[in-house]
DNA sequence: TTGAAAGCGCTAACAA
DNA sequence: TTGTTAGCGCTTTCAA
């Protein structure tokens, strides 16, 4: 920066006000030393402009599992807004041990990020959490935490219209295969799932009601136990994608067509499922959206400025063949009719 | 600093001694330091430690696609070896836009990062690339970049294994969906195809090769175009899993049978891949350790040691079921059958 | 073994 | 409209 300033001939307050577009600095002096800047490949050094301004223009995104492909598409629209308002996302994994997002919150305490977008939930007995929330810029993605704004779906209704499809289809013993008993994202599915069925008139029964951990393997598990014991299961809704992908996995190896004798409905839209065989019906998210979303309010938080304690983007209820009966699967299908 | 300093009764020198382990700081000193920073919760500032030190402890990884499932995986094993050396990871995403690349590159230049991992391959046309990476620590990641260490699995060696395995089992037209035209790693596995065919004796057909541009879509499409050209192809090797999935799913609407009348065969190893129906033989890569052993290499290169021009991981060819006959799908099968 | 002091590169008073 | 200067919080000579 001297060494522009020097070949400018102004000083380096006048540098450092002309490159930030300081509209004090007269036009010309701002053009010769962007010229000057640009010529000797200048580029200032974020690092001492943080020092300096106590801001490091850094924001941390911490999920739960980074190679899931709802989180990581969640993590695209973080990444494209954030970048979008000069700002550089920090990712965070916990990979299955949620002591680590401590550590994480740790770099905000200490300033190596302005912020922190937590799609993790709280964890169970995570009291440090709570303090926490109280003196960094917080925002919870998809998973609420209390005390902290949120950003998301309504979890609720949602459930609530998969299974309202399901039951709209004539199905009546509809099992749910639940999220992880930590997660309230998951309880907000199963309260969506007792809605729609109180809502019909139909009986909750316990017995059809498992508990996955959020994987196709759970899925696939938990399908198994239910439907042998309760052979008159004529639907299933799963609280994600991949657990519904596990049940439409196990009912094909217990010999229960699908749509045919059980209906599927999956939840969150991921790509793989819309190309699944049958492709599967489901509970869209818009998740760029939700990613962006939660940038835009971080930042406000960080500015101190008022946000929502909650706001809730719009989902879609996605009909396809695991709960919508088709033509058959002959020639004269178009490519089209498995593309959607 | 200061704060703690004084509390200790010490100077600030010796703090940040005492802080970092210094041996030449009296043992009761550093205990009285230690003790006095973690009463008052102290926590260095990396942002002034960066300053000072040139060293920001932060490295950059940018992909083509975070929400695809492959890179977001790898991804995993950088931020997971990244954090056990203390090194905090930034992440870029091009999503189908090259020229970001330089945005990100300049973070590296501006002393944001001290290094930066490249999933991305070099963009066509991209000269600023070729000066780049002789002035920054850069490791290459699963796309080669020349003059840059790489991390990656020997692409021509498995598509070759791939491709060898469809005729192991009596293919004779094979046809092929190579990835990207720009994409090194698509040229050596249609390299690895037709060092397959050419060892088999087998002639090399180029109306049997399609380029895709890595989607379930395009792997559809290429595949339905290239079935309908040449009604005797009898196998598929796609360069990737998600167009292997569009093969499946093409060829399911022509009225093909998987594996009965086309065998297909993926590559790199999805989970989802492995829970299609049918499960979907593919070449499976060590995805995490393919991060983790960029990190090393990384580290190796921003410490000036000396490291490999090319690091090769070891993959592993995977038959399932869209290649290997099985068993009819029917009540008999266990649920273990279908989940490997 | 410890302390004093310089300085990393920048921004923002304040003064001119 | 521009320049001078202090100082962000740390590490690292150099001297004691």
């Amino acid at each position: 920066m001297r060494e522009i300033a020097d070949a400018a001939g102004v000083s380096v307050a006048t540098v450092s006000r002309a490159l930030k577009g300081d509209p004090v600095v007269n036009e010309e002096t701002r053009a010769r030393v962007a010229e000057t800047a640009a010529r000797l490949a200048y580029r200032v050094n974020p690092v001492a402009r943080s020092l300096r301004t106590q801001r490091t223009q850094m924001i941390l995104a911490v999920v739960p599992d980074i190679g899931n492909p709802f989180y990581s598409y969640v993590l695209a629209g973080i990444e494209d807004e954030a970048q979008r308002n000069g700002y550089a996302v920090l990712i965070g994994n916990l990979s299955g041990d949620a002591s680590r997002l401590r550590a994480y919150g740790d770099q905000v305490l200490s300033g190596r990020a302005d912020g922190i977008i937590l799609l993790t939930g709280r964890p169970p007995g995570d009291v440090w959490l709570d303090d926490f929330v109280k003196i960094a810029p917080v925002v919870a993605l998809c998973e609420p935490i209390a005390g902290v704004p949120f950003v998301g779906i309504d979890d609720r209704a949602a459930a609530a219209e998969a299974v309202g499809h399901l039951i709209s289809l004539g199905c009546r013993r509809i099992a749910h295969i639940r999220g992880p008993r930590h997660s309230a994202a998951a309880d907000a599915r199963e309260a969506g799932y007792r809605d729609a069925l109180a809502a019909a008139g139909l009986p909750v029964d316990a017995k059809l009601i498992g508990t996955g951990d959020t994987t196709i393997d759970s899925g696939h598990r938990v399908t198994t136990t239910l439907v042998v014991a309760q052979p008159d299961i004529d639907a299933i809704f799963a609280a994600n994608e991949e657990m519904a992908i596990g049940a439409v996995n196990a009912l094909r190896a217990l010999g229960r067509p699908v749509p045919g004798a059980v209906r599927v409905s999956g939840c969150d839209g991921l790509e793989f499922g819309a190309k699944y065989f049958p492709p599967l019906t489901t509970i869209e998210q818009p998740r760029p959206d939700l990613g962006s979303t939660a940038v835009a309010t971080l930042l406000k938080v960080m500015h101190n400025e008022d946000v929502p304690s909650m706001k809730l983007l719009p989902h879609k209820l996605v009909a396809r063949a695991t709960t919508v009966d088709q033509v058959d699967h002959t020639h004269e299908r178009t490519t089209q009719d498995f593309d959607q």
